[in-house]
DNA sequence: GCTCCGTTGCCTATCATAAGGTAGGTAGAG
DNA sequence: CTCTACCTACCTTATGATAGGCAACGGAGC
């Protein structure tokens, strides 16, 4: 019990960091003081292992954004939260979203598991929609044309901005990526 | 001679679609009808082959970019042939930026690998602030406030896009997310 | 013109290690 | 006495890499 989300863990952060073919079952064993053969308890293959690392980060993810509207109350502050989201998942261009790192790989994947990350998009570009639709309501955000091609643009942005970071080895790099839209909030 | 330039386009294909650690020598062998150890004679290591891969990519994606400039005497129809290499890079969703996919794996890579990566961004980018600079002054893109800041928001952007549309598996889904940027040519 | 010799580009064969995965067993908890 | 969660031991295949050989080409010297 304890330990399945622990391997969950580890393999995550190893496949945000190195990819998914950046890691093996010896090297989860190892990070977990298990033997390669529990962990193939957990997971029988490897294709088990990115279906539940996927649909736990759906999940999670969804739960915060659900989180944030609860807590903010404009579409500015939502934005920002957001923003924060991707910020912590950048973490100084040391790690990417699940979501990013597992789209490299795709082809290597179970069909599932690509259906997961487009429905992953999907429901956050859909959230990420309504926080501009409450924008053009509000007025916190400026210039909101489309909150669609709003949305799409601006999942797009900080999923670049994480490619950035990672690619110069700098937070630095993420916030100026990010930084327009940071400038339109009021 | 002509079978390394061969040995680059498949490798950079399989990196593009599976990514750095998605393909081998053995895969890179068949694909060029060739024996595994000749593919070795051309690229020693992996970590090789890497680097060769890269210096070409950033090499002939700036000749792209200078005979833009060339060839393209407004700001926003620079930016949209720019949009166009990324479409055509993305490949309705089947391949990725080489950068892209080599930043994720990048841990793995040796160090002068990263660093290209980095300057492949850098340079990138600045052609991108010349753009932007441009519609400052001739007025072809509209609302331009920072051409840093909106060269650093442009790179993501387009980036994102081709994770987004990979994700998908839909060439739709990059114009989707590329609509703000088009949207504001004039 | 012909031999000599190095270089190029490929080959066969081989290797050590790492990878994903399986078989079968065992200690402890309920 | 069964189920969970782990173990040891093993297998197969893939992977990156090396050693050593061989045919073809090309220039240098006689």
């Amino acid at each position: 019990m304890e330990t399945r989300a622990q391997l969950l863990d580890h393999a995550e952060a190893f496949a945000r960091q190195r990819g998914f073919d950046g890691f093996s079952f010896a090297d989860l064993a190892v990070s977990a003081d298990i033997r390669k053969a529990s962990v193939h308890y957990h997971f029988p293959a490897k294709s088990d292992l990115s279906i539940a690392l996927i649909d736990r980060y759906h999940a999670v993810f969804l739960d915060r954004l659900q989180s944030i509207a609860a807590t903010e109350a404009t579409a500015a502050t939502r934005l920002l939260q957001f923003l924060n989201l991707y910020r912590a998942a950048s973490d100084g261009g040391r790690s990417l979203c699940l979501c990013v790192a597992l789209s490299v790989t795709q082809t290597a994947l179970p069909e599932s598991t690509t259906a997961s990350l487009a429905a992953f998009h999907r429901d956050v570009t859909a959230w990420l929609e309504a926080v501009f639709r409450l924008a053009e309501a509000d007025g916190s955000i400026r210039n909101v044309a489309s909150p669609r091609a709003e949305a799409q643009a601006t999942m797009a942005q900080v999923e670049g901005a994480q490619i950035m970071a990672r690619a110069a080895g700098s937070a630095a790099r993420f916030e100026a990526a990010i930084a327009t839209l940071v400038g339109r909030t009021v």
